[in-house]
DNA sequence: AACAATTAAATTGTGTACAATTTAATTGTA
DNA sequence: TACAATTAAATTGTACACAATTTAATTGTT
């Protein structure tokens, strides 16, 4: 009856909140041999693809804010995989880029994917399917 | 190639974690007239289902544990949703229980389903997939 | 040029998350 | 019964996450 609506079984919202979380914590081991977090190890993986993003364009793609994104980046200049530089042509903007010791950690955040679809039992089919509906949320929201 | 391995785009875990702090903001303007968060609201539904829970019990219905369940149930103790009670039998357990207040949020509670899922464009397949997928991935990590 | 409107980051404040440790109570065993 | 091992919460410390505000730079308009 009305009172199955609230069951947390009956929700998509709990599993999908309680995955994320047990996945991130799947990845734990293998990201702190790179000393890094997961929206940490996000941020390289933009920063393999584009050589120098603004903290706004990283905003965007990972659907995160500055007052996410501005300390965590500290952080990572901190660790020295990152660098931090004012925009001489806009004053307001922040470039985010790989220092030498980022660069460097490509190849080991090479690995992680494949071993990490090696511990989730999912066909292909499921992990794109997966993968489909969760990018069509995100599309709508 | 193998530098497509590390592209967003092609990464499962990624979407799984944009997805659901999405749909997090899309509750949370519903979930303020509440006055409780998502993770709060979690802990209510779990109330609605059974009068009394320890916090073990809790953590174990939603993959969390004390370090973050004693400060939020406090808060919700504070704002009068909640009842923390040293058990009698076993002084090293916490039982969790609704207070008035905390039981008279349910119907309020009950829409919140169905507005989420007119928000979110899937068909009720689509829906029925997503959750046997994270289902999936919940049962193996 | 002057200045209001806009924009990009940073800051502030609150609330999760979680590993690791601590505290206190209970249980198992010599 | 003593007391080591285990267990349940709480605590400590670090790192997100995000709403709301602030700061500083740039743009648009008169």
């Amino acid at each position: 009856m009305s009172k199955n609506i609230l069951k947390l079984s009956n929700q998509v919202c709990f599993p999908l909140y309680a995955a994320t979380r047990q996945i991130t914590k799947l990845y734990r081991p293998m990201l702190e041999k790179l000393e890094v977090t997961y929206p940490q190890y996000l941020v390289l993986l933009v920063l393999f693809e584009d050589v120098s993003v603004t903290v706004k364009e990283l905003g965007e793609r990972l659907y995160l804010d500055s007052g996410t994104l501005t300390p965590m980046l500290k952080r990572m200049e901190e660790h020295g995989l990152v660098e931090r530089k004012r925009s001489s042509k806009d004053e307001r903007v922040v470039e985010v880029s790989l220092t030498e010791k980022g660069r460097s950690i490509e190849k080991k955040a090479e690995e992680i994917p494949n071993r990490f679809s090696k511990e989730i039992h999912l066909e292909q089919d499921e992990f794109d399917e997966l993968k489909r509906l969760l990018t069509k949320i995100l599309d709508q929201v």
